[in-house]
DNA sequence: ATGGTCGCCGAGCGA
């Protein structure tokens, strides 16, 4: 099973340019992030037309999460729980940036898609919304180590891990992606037994899942590594292949961020 | 260099 997240950056701007990608690159199951759309005016049936069920937990304007399989999307729950319970859809969260469900191969894994607060400026309240998100987090997190069963958390985490996942780490030193509060967060996520997918395969610096569209950053080569995949050790267990489509970025009209692939034998 | 670039939607915010 071949499972892509990617950060759309606003999905009817794009749609031509993801149904082009879903048809030659075929994933089984797609996490989106930024949609930028509410459910009711998603661009469902273009993916549909592909073989896709969708699942989307949208919000007007800004942020929001959707789910694309080949496979049926069961147990579909939306918001990550421990919020102010004030989202669309009964959601614990005013801003829509979680979506979970089950697919189910030659065994079920639970698919988690989120989109992580950014946090600038920092400090401040967003950035105190970005601690207290990861948090709300890491519980959840747990919950799932605890059922000891395969499970992916993917998305984008507006989160540099490490001085490596950023061309110029100097330039991020004050930034919520790369503060020390946010890297320890990111950190207590792994410590609690996850796997981060694309680490886990390849070792040293240059590998990027966003480019600013300011200052020519592609074609510099400026990036950082934001979008993460974390594996359940039963999900580890099953991990034939992680990379990332940097070649996206190069596209016409392209997102700032780029798909990341990881292939589980499920 | 007090801008720079996008997408939301139709002003200014968020990233």
């Amino acid at each position: 099973m071949r499972i892509a997240t990617f950060n759309i950056n606003g999905v009817k701007a794009r749609i031509g340019a993801l149904t082009d990608w879903l048809s030659d690159s075929q994933p089984d199951v797609v996490l989106l992030q930024e949609i930028k759309s509410v459910d009711e005016t998603f661009p469902r049936e273009a993916i549909e037309d592909l073989g896709y069920n969708v699942e989307t937990h949208g919000q007007k304007g800004f942020n929001g999460v959707a789910l694309l399989s080949k496979y049926p999307l069961e147990d579909v729950t939306r918001g990550l729980p421990g919020g102010e319970g004030t989202g669309r859809d009964g959601a614990d969260d005013a801003e829509a940036r979680y979506i979970e469900a089950t697919v189910v191969g030659q065994q079920a894994i639970r698919l988690c898609g989120l989109y992580l607060p950014n946090g600038n400026p920092a400090p401040g309240p967003k950035y105190d919304y970005k601690l207290r998100w990861m948090d709300r987090l890491r519980t959840r997190a747990q919950d799932l180590l605890n059922a000891e069963a395969p499970a992916l958390l993917a998305g984008d985490y507006n989160v540099i891990p490490q001085d490596e996942d950023a061309a110029r780490p100097e330039a991020w030193r004050d930034d919520a992606l790369f503060l020390p509060e946010s890297r320890a967060a990111f950190r207590r996520l792994l410590n609690l037994g996850y796997t981060e997918a694309f680490r886990a395969r390849t070792r040293g610096p240059g590998h990027y899942s966003f480019w600013d569209y300011q200052g020519g950053a592609w074609d510099r080569n400026d990036g950082i590594r934001i979008d993460h995949v974390l594996l359940t050790p039963q999900a580890a267990d099953l991990m034939q292949d992680c990379w990332i489509e940097a070649e996206m970025r190069g596209r016409e009209k392209p997102s700032d961020h780029v798909p990341v692939w990881v292939d589980l034998a499920i």
